[in-house]
DNA sequence: CGTATTTCAGCTTCACTGATATAC
DNA sequence: CGTATATCAGTGGAGCTGAAATAC
């Protein structure tokens, strides 16, 4: 086990701003530890996730409910139809929109991933029990709905 | 003034790991905001705090409390220093060492910093009540110290 | 010898900006 | 006209790696 300790003041170590960031660390290394080798990204889950949940998504609608930069979501839109997971076509009915869609093979590889995401989840949250689980998530979500994008 | 809301899919807003990030972003826009234009960075002011509560410190030290790379201190320390905020000397009992110190002008540098930051947190924190803030600080400090580093 | 410290050069990912072309 | 969309080029911070030089 690693894990050398950071020993921080109590003056940095009170900042819900460097928590964030020193919390939010280990989780982005075990996600993208976990992705590793299988050519998705982190960001690329919330894309697939979106897709199958909301059905066929234009792309500013996609950076809407994920959070991504609307010009980041045009690279990970480009990533996932080479790979096969989603399909980009133009709309009929608002030409200047794309309309993006999950292909059966995206829906596949979403569904293996729900689970490689639910074991690191785990992995990261390990030190809470299941109701303090639920608290930090329903604290971060609030604060996440408060500020919104952008 | 109130944001675009990110209306994101609960297999997605569920994520610890997503919600981090989505709350750090924020966080750090906010911190980055107020100490716009003063040549402080976010990393600064945990060095600058370490330094005025432990005293002088190496530099793998600070990296070790602070939680940032080793090489990352160099250039933080470079520019501190240049800054006149603390001082950096070769440590006479180990000489691989440098020991850097805190200036009295860093240390006034540090107070004013203690005041933008806490009201950052105030504006990063704005959704939840006081106790809600406490649950929620202590509940990614059990997260981070699980993880430590590395 | 192995380990620790400082430093440098460089890499990747991420969040974001600005501009452009196009369509509503 | 103003607004929305998709795209591209590029910026800057942050976290990290690998190697070198030095000292323990």
């Amino acid at each position: 086990m690693e894990a050398a300790p950071v020993d921080a003041p109590p003056r940095v170590r009170g900042l819900a701003s460097w928590l964030l960031n020193r919390a939010a660390a280990p989780a982005n290394r075990l996600v993208a530890r976990a992705l590793e080798g299988s050519g998705i990204r982190r960001s690329h889950y919330s894309l697939l996730a979106v897709l199958d949940e909301h059905g066929p998504t234009s792309q500013a609608g996609l950076s809407r409910r994920t959070g991504l930069d609307r010009s980041d979501v045009v690279a990970a839109v480009n990533h996932l139809a080479a790979a096969g997971l989603l399909q980009r076509a133009p709309d009929a009915d608002d030409r200047r929109r794309n309309v993006v869609t999950l292909t059966a093979r995206g829906r596949d590889r979403l569904l293996e991933l729900d689970e490689v995401l639910r074991a690191v989840q785990d992995e990261v949250l390990a030190p809470l029990s299941g109701t303090e689980r639920r608290q930090l998530t329903d604290l971060l979500a609030r604060i996440v709905d408060h500020h919104g994008a952008g």
